[in-house]
DNA sequence: CAGTGGTCTAGACCACCAA
DNA sequence: TGGTGGTCTAGACCACTGC
């Protein structure tokens, strides 16, 4: 029978909250290797493509992943909390109790870093960064890496008659970073500010991180302004949706 | 032929890859209806379920939206821009430039509004709040939706035993809202943490957003402490991802 | 080499929409 | 009533994994 169940709902959608059901409950130890696609498909009765498609909306979720040749296994990746206002006095708060469990001292590998000067710069960055014509920027691209697992690409965009000659157009910028470079140079940051949206992933996103398709990322950009108000730069991060939980705190 | 195309994308990655090239062009104006699936799929040679996995990816995205029985449809939604920080003096930071364009100045509607007392409270709450054993909480749940587009759904819990017998237990909490009533009980709150995650929608936040089962949603628990450091209040806020540009801007 | 997930096809039936 | 998107099926071929 192709009827629905009672509720009216799609079977893929019945079956992946059963399946998310039996997940939660802990059936299945993290890191456990699940009954095949086939398997489970003859298990609730159905094609292997809906059962594929239930479990496609696990996997976007982070709850599951699948290795190709391999099967499908539970996940045990503990989010990774980023603090957004590291500078504000410790919390002592509500005994510094959080909604959502995540791990917070870990730090990770980085790789796959460049720095490049580049003529072409995507419009919204040149708007921000208040370009003139044919201005030019130094890009610095790097990849986060935490348990083997790629978590965030993340490049910066500084204009480059700012920063020409300074440390920051070199793979190390030395002590303290960037900020402590632009501080150098006379212009430290000194207000931020984060905007934060939800996408699917390009392919070459998809590629980077290795994830899957259908997984969302998010997009945050940071940007730097000096004390005179100045946009000096911008960091365009972009993060496994799954791998993450942002975390703002902020007095009233 | 099969063959996949020199970059050895799967065809659906790259037939999303070039309809979002096309849409982001403006060959169709937002609101316009494209051609139909399977036209699509005529046109690009390509099966129709396989048409459809890439319009799945760019309506993920929200580029796109489909209605049944009608068609496919450029999305005309301008995405809300919520401020995380409010109270911070107002920027004239680079010239108020943003990264990505979204609209500040719309209020949504609210409905679906219940005010209830519960005996049954997520785990995570019960945590945050310290609730004592068998403690109630009192919910306020209410839905948001902006030009006619459920966006967002949201539910506040307090201890009850804070807010017995004033205004916060009544539909309308009058003027200042609930944390107006907090400050005249002595529980004003002076300290917000905001924890963001994505996630994929439940079957009733898919019913109740009106969404597709693959978009993601946007969790944002923002829980508020008064001047003890007492957790005061949760807000659990559940976001159409696509609808959203989140900001937080702070100062180093 | 057998089993697995990933992609793709052709075609079916349904619910919904618009004319 | 005809066209549309939404769901589902059966089966094919491929690339990859692990024995």
């Amino acid at each position: 029978m192709s009827r629905e169940s009672s509720t009216n709902q799609p079977k893929y959608l019945r079956i992946a909250a059963e399946l998310r059901a039996i997940l939660e409950r802990g059936d299945y130890a993290p890191g456990d290797r699940l009954p095949g696609e086939n398997t489970l498909a003859a298990d609730f009765g159905v094609a292997s493509l809906t059962m594929r498609q239930a479990l496609g909306l696990l996997r976007g979720e982070g709850l599951v992943g699948s290795r190709k040749g391999s099967g499908w296994y539970v996940e045990d990746f503990r989010p990774i909390r980023r603090r957004g206002i590291p500078r504000l006095a410790r919390d002592q708060w509500g005994s510094g109790r959080t909604i959502w469990s995540a791990d917070d001292d870990r730090s990770p590998d980085v790789d796959q870093v460049t720095v490049t000067e580049e003529a072409a710069v995507p419009q919204h960055i040149a708007e921000v960064l208040d370009l003139a014509e044919n201005e030019t920027v130094c890009v610095r691209s790097r990849r986060y890496v935490m348990e083997n697992r790629p978590v965030m690409l993340a490049a910066s965009y500084l204009p480059q008659v700012l920063v020409a000659g300074s440390a920051i157009t070199e793979a190390n910028p030395g002590p303290g970073g960037i900020y402590a470079r632009l501080a150098d140079l006379g212009h430290a940051p000194t207000r931020f500010r984060e905007e934060i949206r939800v996408r699917m992933p390009s392919g070459e996103e998809v590629a980077r991180l290795s994830i899957p398709a259908d997984r969302s990322v998010i997009k945050l950009a940071r940007t730097a302004f000096d004390s005179e108000g100045r946009a000096v730069e911008v960091n365009e991060m972009t993060m496994d949706s799954a791998a993450y939980v942002l975390d703002y705190e902020f007095d009233a």
